[in-house]
DNA sequence: TAGATTGTTAATCGATTAACAATC
DNA sequence: TAGATTGTTAATCGATTAACAATC
C-alpha cells in the first residue's frame, strides 16, 4: 500500500535524526528547512522532499518543531521498537559493539554474546558471559532474537549465514568482509570496513 | 584534467575488487561483464560503464582478465600506495582496527595507537605501546602519518578535529558519532555505525 | 572466419533542484 | 493582516539501462 521510499532517502534519515538530536541538546525549539539546509550542507528543497515522503511534519510560516520532528523520524526508523541483538563473535569488534551505550538508548538491546573459541567462551564481557556457538540453537529457541550481529571472520560468517536463518532470526548486521547468501526474507545490513577504507584511499589519491 | 568520477561509481569499486579477489582465489582467469553481473546482482551495462570511467580493461570477444582487472582496480583505489595509519582511541574499536591483518595486506599500516586515559596509556596492544595523546604532536613531527582513525567518543573527536589538521595529517577515518568540521583540504571518510543500525531497523520495519 | 563481448552512444528512468501557490 | 515557510508540482540534472557498431 504505502509507496516505496528510495534508499537514497532512507540513508539520509539517520543523519537528520542526528542533527535534530544535536539541536535539541542545544535547546533549539524550531528550525526551517532553510536553516537546517545550511547546517547540514544540503538543499532546503531536498529536506522538504525527503520529509514529505512520510508526511507533513512542518507548518507554513513556522518551520519544523525540532523535538517533534526528531520523534517522528525516530518512529519512521522504527526506533520506538525494542530490538534484541545478539553478537556472534566476541573479539574486539564484538566487544566494542557490546559496549556502545548509545545503542541501548535507541532500543537496541544486546542480550547475548557467542563465540566458537573455547578460550573465550565462559569469559565475561560487560556483564555477559560469552556463550558457545553450539548453544546458539537452544538460546534462539528460548529467547526472542531480532538481530544477529556478525563480528566473526569471513569463513565463519558464511557458515552462520546458513544456520542463523534456520533459527528464525530475520535480520543480520554484517561486519564480515564478504557478502552473505541469505533467504529473501532475511534482512541484511552490511558494514564493510575495508570498503570504507578503500574509498578513503581513493579520496586521498584524487583529492576528495 | 581527469574527469570527475561520481561517488556512486567510487562506492562500487571496492565491491568489484572484493568479488574479483574471490574469483582469483577460486582460480578463475577470465570473466565477462555478463557473468559478473549475475554473480554480483547488477547489470552488465553498469559494470562496463563503471570500468570505462577509468579505461578499457577488457577485450572484445574475451571479457576481462580477472587478475589484471583486480590489479587495475587496486591501482584506481590507490592500494598500491602505503598508508601509515594511527589510531586515536585505544578502546575496543581501536583495538579491533589494530588487529585487522587484512588492512596491512592492502597497504594500510598501523603505526601507533593513542589514548587519553592514563589507565590505558603504556599498555600493549598487538605489539604497540599505547601512547598518550599529549605525545601526538611530537609523534607527528617525527613520523609520516597519512590517516588518523578516530575511534574515541564524540566530544574528544570534536577536539581532535581541531588538532589533527594542524599536525599536517590530511585524512581522517571517523568512527565517532558526529560529523567533523574540518579544513577543506582534509579528507574524511565517515563510518557511522549507529546510522547503519537505524537503517537496519527501518528495513526490519518495512521489509527490505 | 564466425561468435562473443567489449566500449560507447542513445534512451530511459529516477533523483535533485527550482518555483510557487497554499496556508499558518 | 503581512511575512514566512511549507507542501507539492514542474524543470533539470545525473545515473542507469538498452542497444549496437567496433573488434578481438
Amino acid at each position: 500500500m504505502s509507496k516505496i521510499i528510495s534508499s537514497a532517502v532512507i540513508r539520509r534519515m539517520p543523519r537528520y535524526y542526528r542533527y535534530l538530536a544535536d539541536l535539541m541538546e542545544r535547546g533549539i525549539e524550531r528550525i526551517s528547512s532553510n536553516e537546517l539546509s545550511h547546517i547540514m550542507n544540503v538543499t532546503a528543497s531536498q529536506i522538504r522532499q525527503d520529509l514529505n515522503n512520510f508526511g507533513g511534519f512542518g507548518q507554513q510560516g513556522y518551520g519544523y518543531n525540532v523535538k517533534e520532528l526528531h520523534a517522528e523520524i525516530g518512529k519512521i526508523l522504527g526506533l520506538d521498537n525494542t530490538h534484541n541483538v545478539i553478537i556472534i563473535g566476541a573479539g574486539n569488534l564484538g566487544k566494542a559493539l557490546a559496549g556502545y551505550v548509545q545503542f541501548e538508548k535507541r532500543g537496541f538491546k544486546i542480550t547475548a554474546l557467542f563465540d566458537n573459541d573455547p578460550k573465550i567462551v565462559g569469559k565475561s564481557v560487560r556483564g555477559f558471559t560469552v556463550q558457545s556457538i553450539d548453544d546458539l540453537r537452544d538460546y534462539a529457541k528460548e529467547n526472542k532474537v531480532d538481530i544477529a550481529a556478525f563480528t566473526m571472520p569471513k569463513e565463519h560468517a558464511l557458515k552462520m549465514a546458513e544456520l542463523v536463518p534456520q533459527l528464525g532470526i530475520k535480520a543480520i548486521w554484517n561486519f564480515a568482509n564478504t557478502e552473505l547468501d541469505l533467504p529473501r526474507d532475511v534482512i541484511v545490513e552490511n558494514v564493510h570496513l575495508s570498503d570504507s577504507l578503500m574509498q578513503l584511499s581513493y579520496k586521498i589519491l584524487n583529492g576528495e
